[in-house]
DNA sequence: TGCCAAATCACCGTTTAACGGGATTTCCAT
DNA sequence: ATGGAAATCCCGTTAAACGGTGATTTGGCA
């Protein structure tokens, strides 16, 4: 809360141009330097530099394949705190990112106290989740709960039946019998409290099940 | 291009406090006042003051129901500028937006040139499309020129299908026989090449004939 | 090590939906 | 007005899902 800079170097890796701005004329009063990348080889190479205190990201740069990208990102750099700043989570994904040392979300909906107290945050180590993405973790309802209760396998299969596959092909793909796929089928819509596939499809995209979903195609 | 500002009142109207603030920093040296919104009411509120000469906006503040709305403001003030600036369009939706008289359209994932064209057009009554934009138009493979061989019926029942319901189901919904909805269906399925319903919906959300798909429950 | 949950496989009868093909009517635009 | 696309309807066959029940094996955790 001084009105000097704290000796501080940020990475801004977001693939949208206007977030990086925004985030450069937030934070240049406070901290010295800014680095922008839109990419994760960009990422790499300011990651050689010395002195990175920061880094605010989305969690999925463009090229970013999966959430073992970020975990490599976390274990390879303990000492840099990582800022999520995302338009959208699910539970399923604040828990992924929980499980792999990352917990400092905030959306971009939420407002500059709460961009500033997960960047503080992320400085000291400590956690922090924005309001916003709080309500998201704790609603018990709808999708988000529920779909914890799937196994392991069960969710690899959902995965598999939104993607079109039949009953039969997931078998073959899995080198499993018919009847056990059946036998997941049958307790995922249970579970689920589906009745079809479509509705399936669903609440596996809204619950965050299913990535790739990209509307620029 | 000159160093005055230009006597312009410009609304930021997006759910992002991120975006928002990005472009009142951009456009500061360029325009006069600036007045933040979020949502569908605090916009009519300011259009009822006078002097309003741009709309900077995303196509969905979170209570805008449907494109008929941005319509209803393109007819009552003709006047104003609107630029689209989003995070992501389809084919269609640029499609919808030019219906109604939009055409000017920039990602937010695109750079200050892109969007200060898009605005210096919007300002002359002139449309803008953004590289990233066009390009989407402009791509002929994909879901995108392909939805449009579907007929109007057909979209209706793409939906009806993504949605969960069953081909009994629509028939009842639509008050027309089983088998004309089969027929639809296959008659769809042939035109997009796809073999399942799951399928058909990724391929529907894809090419946005699905909307709604709000990611934070 | 011993328990429990998860994962695996299996059978059966029933029900539902999809597929392939053929056909008629409505509607719009040349 | 008329040809063609769109929308409507029907049937028989085939494939898949549903639901219920039960049993064995694997794997992790206490």
């Amino acid at each position: 809360m001084t009105n000097t800079k704290r000796n501080i170097s940020v990475v801004l890796a977001d693939t949208q141009f206007l977030t990086n701005e925004a985030l450069r004329a937030m934070l240049t009063p406070l901290y010295k330097a800014f680095y922008t990348v839109s990419t994760k080889a960009g990422l790499q190479q300011y990651l050689q530099k010395e002195g990175i205190s920061l880094i605010i990201t989305d969690y999925i740069l463009f090229d970013f394949d999966s959430i073992s990208e970020l975990e490599d990102l976390r274990k390879n750099h303990p000492e840099i705190g990582i800022v999520v700043l995302t338009n959208s989570i699910t539970h399923i994904k604040i828990k992924e990112l929980n499980d792999i040392g990352i917990r400092n979300i905030v959306l971009k909906t939420d407002d500059s106290e709460e961009i500033f107290h997960a960047i503080d945050a992320a400085l000291k180590g400590k956690k922090y989740y924005s309001g916003d993405v709080l309500d998201i973790l704790l609603k018990k309802d709808g999708p988000l709960e529920d779909a914890t209760i799937l196994t392991t396998s069960e969710i690899d299969i959902v995965r598999m039946i939104s993607s079109g596959l039949s009953t039969k092909e997931i078998a073959v793909k899995k080198h499993i019998s018919f009847h056990t796929v059946m036998t997941h089928r049958k307790n995922i819509f249970r579970k689920l409290g589906v009745s079809s596939s479509p509705e399936l499809l669903m609440y596996a995209i809204k619950a965050g099940l299913i990535d790739n979903i990209e509307y620029h195609i």
